[in-house]
DNA sequence: TCGATTAAACTAACCGGTTAGTTAAATAAT
DNA sequence: ATTATTTAACTAACCGGTTAGTTTAATCGA
């Protein structure tokens, strides 16, 4: 039997198509984005987002799915499986942190996709967000049970934890030119994760450890 | 000279439009919304939303306007003009509180107005976010000056809390399901009442108040 | 090695349902 | 009578999706 030319594992192409979906479903929304704007933006005819995706819903969820893989990756990787709670929750927001920081489109389209009644979502939920959340409520739980923390509401702490991380990204595009400066600049990025984790530890330590003036954050893995 | 019919100040069928389109403009976004079925929802004529408000931005526009200028009428009223800081901030926080949980589409609306990229927002800024977030970090300013708050960044601590605060009903429609049971119930609304001015206050005061663990707000005013 | 074959990748043009916005005419109130 | 209000019917534009056809490149037979 003859064999045509063969199919490439990742053609760019679509990696392209990829691209400009989520820059343009995060700025535009689903109903917003345009498939003309997106196939043009990623240098592509418009027949290739079909030719690739079928249409537009399911561009919409590879863009999700890809943007939640690559999360699962970096938040179930347990750098510290034993380490004490303070310390593992402190890993898991900055993770969580970094992971925002170097994906802009990421809170945006979450938030969106949390704020549609109409979407049809609960294979986001059971696939990604429910582990999400337990692995966060979990580690709460546990920081309670060790002492470390204060007898709080788990699930509410952990909704207070990702509302007030995840607020500072998705309103970062309106919000810099209110305040006067880039809320996604390096520096203001270190001014943001200081004070996030200053404010959780305060909120939710039975007590705080102790930290110099200059520098809170000692030599964070990444 | 003979007057034909006058014009009524608030016609009821504009009225029906405006709480219509706010729905919809919630639920789905100003792309995502319908002129055809805010009409139907509206019991009214397409027509008469194009004959009350000109056409689907202008539309939209109202329905932010509409809710801004009663937030404005909630939140600018000082109930204790010298009271101490903490219950200034507290008074602040359940003032807030209570007008997201009367105004279930309010979040929603806002944050898509605060991630739209697209968004022209510099009169929402001007007119009533500026003086809104103003107002918060100047409270805490003065928390802060008088000793009674830790001396943290206010800006910061003011998103902390507006994230905080707003997350948790901008995502209610989707996260009550996956957590099974509606998260704008009454009680679940006065837990989350409860959670959240906890966590401010261990996180933002330099000493909290003793609370016995029945009764942690003790007669709110409302 | 080289042309024939086959499948993948791509393009330009088009289609038809949807939707924001309009209009003209009827009705109701004063 | 005059003007506000309401309606059904209409239109122009938009936009998701399709299609017919072209180009590119991998494979194989000779």
């Amino acid at each position: 039997m003859k064999l045509g030319r063969r199919k490439v594992e990742n053609p760019a192409t679509a990696r392209r198509i990829l691209a400009a979906a989520e820059r343009h479903f995060a700025a535009q929304g689903m109903a917003g984005a345009r498939t003309d704007e997106i196939a043009a933006d990623a240098h592509a005819n418009k027949a290739m987002l079909y030719y690739y995706f079928g249409n537009k819903r399911r561009l919409h969820r590879a863009v999700l799915e890809n943007l939640f893989r690559q999360l699962r990756k970096v938040v179930y990787a347990p750098p510290a499986p034993d380490a004490p709670p303070r310390d593992r929750l402190h890993a898991w927001v900055n993770g969580y942190f970094d992971f925002l920081a170097t994906h802009p489109n990421y809170p945006r389209l979450v938030q969106r996709e949390a704020m549609d009644a109409t979407a049809k979502i609960e294979w986001i939920s059971r696939e990604y967000f429910q582990p999400f959340f337990k692995l966060l409520t979990g580690l709460i739980s546990d920081g309670i049970s060790a002492g470390e923390f204060r007898d709080v509401d788990p699930r509410q702490t952990a909704i207070t934890m990702l509302g007030a991380t995840a607020f500072y990204f998705a309103s970062a595009p309106v919000m810099g030119p209110i305040v006067g400066h880039d809320l996604l600049a390096p520096h203001a990025l270190e001014a943001r994760r200081r004070a996030l984790l200053d404010f959780i530890e305060h909120g939710l330590y039975r007590t705080y450890p102790k930290r110099s003036r200059k520098s809170s954050s000692p030599a964070r893995s990444r």
